[in-house]
DNA sequence: AAATATAATTGATATTTGTCACTTTCCAAT
DNA sequence: ATTGGAAAGTGACAAATATCAATTATATTT
């Protein structure tokens, strides 16, 4: 079951870093949403006590109660299925939500593990839906960021459709490496949070192919590589590798995260 | 560009068939409209003049306007990528909504094409927000079904990610099979609107792979193919055959196209 | 700090599926 | 009805990646 109710919450509004004043506002909330609708909306949002490396936000199966944002760390959506293994469906940086597959069924149809200790607000669905009866402007952030996500996972399938190990791989470092830049760290240096086996898993790769595409992209001078720890040399020609983009959206597609 | 404006659009108010007599009503807006919301809802919804088989709705990089519900027929999704292959991300039976992954955006990151005569009734989105602003389940449904769709990609990642080809046949027949159920078409037998181009696309498999497996679907008597007709002997095999279900969500799985 | 378990890497080999070439069947246009 | 072209099916072969086995490096626990 979940952990959902081990852990202490406490409201937003009695701690001291509100939406307002936190550095992913611009990347969680992104429209207009005026003092006094954020002022609500805040009284709310939970922050959960930060969850260790391993733990649970929600189990495949479990009641869906919340969505999440997360504010610090890494969190890793997985299907579990029958036969043990899993199948690895996105990782979630700061200032990025999970849960919204959960939204139709409530029931949570992924688990959530947290990948490194994480902090994540919690957004109580029920109590959302009625404040957004108010201020439509919540459903609208809440669909366009549905939307978004609909649109990755169009980009995910192109990924697992269409390309090789080594365009797969090259793919999902300049997603990451897009995502920390907007966050404003490095586009260039970055630490991975995931395992060469969820790496793999994610891309529908074997976990030697992983390796073996990252030393293929070191002996090239892409980049270099260091257990959890990579330096892009060359972002451009890592893009290149990445291979198709949909024709037409041209820098769209690569901009949506950062839009 | 898209063919958006050479088709004439009826309101639909002014025809025949309004939604609450439409025998998808159940699919397309399964929560509880009260008449008047429906009657004001109709008053937006246009029905476009049937689109003929290659037609598209509209070609990604298209400027979105509206999201649209088939009402007969089928329309394939796919990403049309730069070195002119595409990737089939989706096909769209009536009772189904397409153009959710351009809302965020407001551009279409995918092309839309009739695979046969198809009718869709056309949502103008502007007009939908509008509305939704005084009718707050309006918003409340559309996050539903887009939840849902997020759902559908999940599995169809687990699809590309873990199943063999035979698994991908199978597992596709499969929702196929339930989809046309749902509709109050026969589960065991259909035609398939899609050529065998677009289902081994849409799988990550080449053609010549999907022509082999429905030989040995047929070998083993599972089903009976002749060119699109189908006829499915075992539902149970085939279901079987279709492999790794997520764990806990049991059932709810493959019911939560028809609840 | 040592011991143990876990993760990552590398090489050798196997297997699945893709590619290519060709044939057959069907559908649509004349 | 005929014909041309696309779609589907089949076999032979190739290639990419998975699997297996072994080693090394790195965390984690005691």
């Amino acid at each position: 079951m979940s952990t959902e109710n081990e852990n202490t919450v406490v409201p937003l509004s009695k701690r001291k870093i509100a939406c307002k004043d936190c550095s992913l506002f611009q990347i969680c909330l992104p429209v207009g949403i005026s003092g006094e609708e954020l002022e609500r909306l805040e009284q709310i949002i939970q922050r959960r006590r930060p969850v260790k490396r391993g733990d649970h936000l929600y189990q495949g199966g479990d009641q869906f109660r919340s969505i999440y944002a997360v504010r610090s760390g890494s969190i890793k959506s997985y299907v579990p299925t029958e036969s043990g293994n899993e199948q690895v469906t996105g990782f979630h940086l700061p200032g990025e939500l999970l849960g919204l597959d959960a939204i139709s069924n409530r029931i949570h149809p992924c688990s959530a593990k947290a990948l490194e200790t994480t902090s994540v607000c919690e957004i109580p669905y029920d109590e959302f839906e009625l404040l957004s009866n108010e201020m439509p402007v919540l459903h609208r952030q809440l669909i366009t960021l549905m939307s978004k996500e609909i649109f990755e996972e169009e980009t995910h399938t192109v990924l697992l459709g269409k390309k090789s190990a080594e365009e797969r791989l090259a793919a999902y470092l300049f997603s990451i490496s897009s995502r920390y830049h907007r966050r404003g760290f490095s586009a260039s240096e970055f630490y991975l949070s995931m395992s060469r086996n969820d790496i793999g898993n994610y891309l529908g790769l074997a976990v030697e192919t992983v390796s073996r595409m990252f030393t293929r992209f070191q002996e090239d001078g892409l980049l270099s590589v260091e257990r959890k720890h990579i330096i892009i040399h060359d972002l451009t020609r890592l893009k290149t590798l990445a291979g198709a983009v949909p024709s037409k959206c041209g820098e769209q597609f690569f901009c949506l995260r950062n839009s």
